[in-house]
DNA sequence: GCCGTTTTCGGCCCGACTGTTTTCAGTCG
């Protein structure tokens, strides 16, 4: 994809012109550099059609650098501007604190344009008698600067989400507390976190604050005041605590929800109806109109109040203004998980352990989908294995009432994409999950035949995991996703929407893209043990942020209903 | 440089916190 090199080149033009003291343009390259960033699509597709200006943001001369930078592979103007200014100035941006104004001191007056140099005169103190500098900010800057340099990667939701869950429940038991949310990408349920935004209701905010900054797991107290205090944790992970009046809540809470593009859209269009929105509410003159709740400012703005997680400026502001958004699928609409991993395979739990914690759940149905033979890391069941497992299912299925476990496998798409079992055993199963396991570095075509293949299998029923990227281990497996979902919308397949949070595939915009074609989707947790099942939150957010509702997901339906969507099922 | 049920020209979100200052500029979200 182009989309990444495109984006980089608009971030540095931005970061230059913002140092040179440009107004507004840094703002207009940043922009359209986002909405790239979100497009979810190659913008080679939009420069083929002669689209690019299709794209918010981008307009003539925007769209004509993008034109140069895919023809030649780079782009005139950027060269220019480099000989400008030194090629690492922007780099001193990356440090919180350092803005554009601080670094042209500091490369104006020391010659500063690395970080490596700036570390230097940080050290030999040569930054604190700079005007606007001083000791705390030399102190400070110092301070980020080795932060940075341990490396703040963005936190996977799955891993934020307890601890932000429990810092909300800590702060719950503050009597001066009236209420504590949760907002920031944690509650748009992003697939990771850059940090942790938490709202109070309260008025007692000085007591809230004096414990907030001093809690055990502080590590530095970036800021304090009496609406706003910033921490780190050991963990370094930035946490921010806003404490606002209740008649203020909805208003704080639209904002601090985000994101950013998503605000500032917002708040223009509460400028254009003749009115001001801001954390403290929305304003018709000096006088609040709204401000208690989220519905409230949205229905001042005529629009549908879109749910947190498609909070993104991607459409959600238009669709609401049209009244076309659909309701997302609710958390706790879900009646039974299609892929659980149990002892027979690599997983933890005996078959017994997990539908219990199903059933305890509230569940109708389990279906339990252990590796195939080649997955030999795995465990993976030979055919005899099988038969003995699917026995053992049966009999358990008779100490049930109204709950079933389903018969299923996880079946590995071999290279020449065949499956790992015969037609003959596949029959036997009520559910079957095909997924790639191996040889992930295929080039497209391949792969993308691979997959087909497979799929063309009348007994498959789930592409599990569809682009088996993992973070921090490998990429998204190389595949023509369009011609993967035309051949599972021919074959009534479901992709899955797997909830490890280490893998979340498919992502948000390929189930967006997903749904233009009409499929619908098996959320399944991929669980290793009976705990996991709870993971399914994450997947159901990734659903919901694909835009994803009720009708869209199978396991939404009831026991009785699978029929309608498993033809092995009845 | 982009964009338009205020505009094809003239706007461009809004407020808190910090440090360095004697009233504010810079940065952040």
């Amino acid at each position: 994809m182009k989309n990444l090199e495109i984006e980089e080149i608009l971030y540095e033009i931005a970061d230059i012109l913002e140092i040179q003291g440009v107004e507004f343009k840094p703002g207009t390259y940043r922009k359209a550099a986002r909405n790239i960033e979100t497009l979810g699509e190659d913008i080679r597709e939009f420069y083929k059609k002669g689209k690019l200006k299709d794209i918010p943001g981008v307009g003539e001369h925007i769209a004509k650098k993008i034109d140069e930078i895919i023809e030649t592979g780079k782009l005139d103007y950027l060269e220019k501007l480099r000989k400008e200014i030194p090629r690492h100035l922007s780099e001193l941006l990356q440090i919180q604190s350092l803005g554009p104004k601080k670094a042209k001191i500091l490369y104006d007056k020391l010659k500063i344009d690395s970080l490596a140099k700036l570390e230097k005169a940080l050290e030999q103190h040569k930054i604190q008698s700079l005007e606007g500098f001083g000791e705390k900010s030399e102190q400070d800057i110092l301070e980020r600067l080795k932060l940075m340099k341990k490396g703040q990667e963005r936190m996977l939701l799955g891993l934020a989400l307890p601890i932000a869950k429990e810092l909300k429940s800590k702060l719950e038991k503050l009597k001066q507390a009236k209420k504590i949310v949760i907002a920031g990408s944690l509650r748009r349920k992003k697939e990771t976190i850059g940090d942790v935004d938490i709202l109070a209701v309260s008025a007692h905010a000085d007591e809230i604050m004096d414990y907030f900054t001093s809690m055990d797991d502080v590590s530095k107290v970036l800021a304090k005041g009496p609406t706003k205090s910033s921490v780190l944790l050991n963990s370094n992970l930035q946490v921010d605590l806003r404490i606002v009046k209740e008649d203020e809540f909805g208003a704080a809470l639209q904002y601090f929800t985000g994101n950013k593009d998503h605000s500032i859209k917002t708040r223009l269009l509460a400028n254009k109806l003749g009115y001001k929105l801001s954390e403290y509410g929305l304003f018709k003159g000096k006088k609040r109109i709204a401000g208690k709740t989220e519905q409230e400012i949205y229905k001042k703005l005529k629009m549908q109040c879109p749910e947190p997680e498609i909070r993104e400026n991607t459409g959600e502001i238009e669709a609401a203004l049209e009244n076309k958004l659909q309701k997302l699928i609710p958390y706790n609409s879900i009646k039974g998980d299609f892929h659980t991993h149990s002892n027979y395979s690599d997983g933890s739990s005996t078959m017994k352990e997990i539908s219990d914690a199903a059933l305890n759940i509230g569940y109708e149905y389990i279906c339990i989908a252990d590796h195939s033979k080649s997955s030999r890391i795995a465990h993976g069941l030979d055919e005899t294995k099988l038969l003995k497992k699917l026995d053992e299912i049966k009999e358990l299925n008779k100490s049930y009432k109204k709950f079933k476990i389903l018969k299923g496998a996880e079946v590995d798409i071999l290279k020449n994409g065949e499956l790992d079992y015969s037609d003959d055993i596949l029959k036997k199963l009520d559910i079957v999950l095909a997924s790639v396991h191996s040889s992930f570095k295929m080039p497209e075509k391949e792969m993308t035949e691979r997959i087909s293949a497979a799929l063309s299998n009348k007994q498959v029923d789930i592409l599990a995991h569809p682009t088996s990227r993992m973070f921090g281990q490998r990429p998204e497996i190389n595949i023509d996703l369009e011609k993967i979902f035309e051949v599972c919308k021919k074959n009534k397949i479901y992709p899955e929407i797997n909830s490890t949070y280490t893998r979340m595939d498919l992502k948000d915009t390929n189930i967006r893209k997903a749904l233009e074609h009409g499929l619908k989707f098996c959320i399944g947790t991929d669980a290793h043990n009976a705990n996991q099942l709870e993971n399914i939150e994450i997947g159901v957010s990734q659903a919901r942020r694909g835009w994803c509702g009720k009708k869209d997901i199978v396991n939404t339906s009831s026991l009785k209903e699978l029929g309608k969507f498993f033809r092995k099922i009845s």
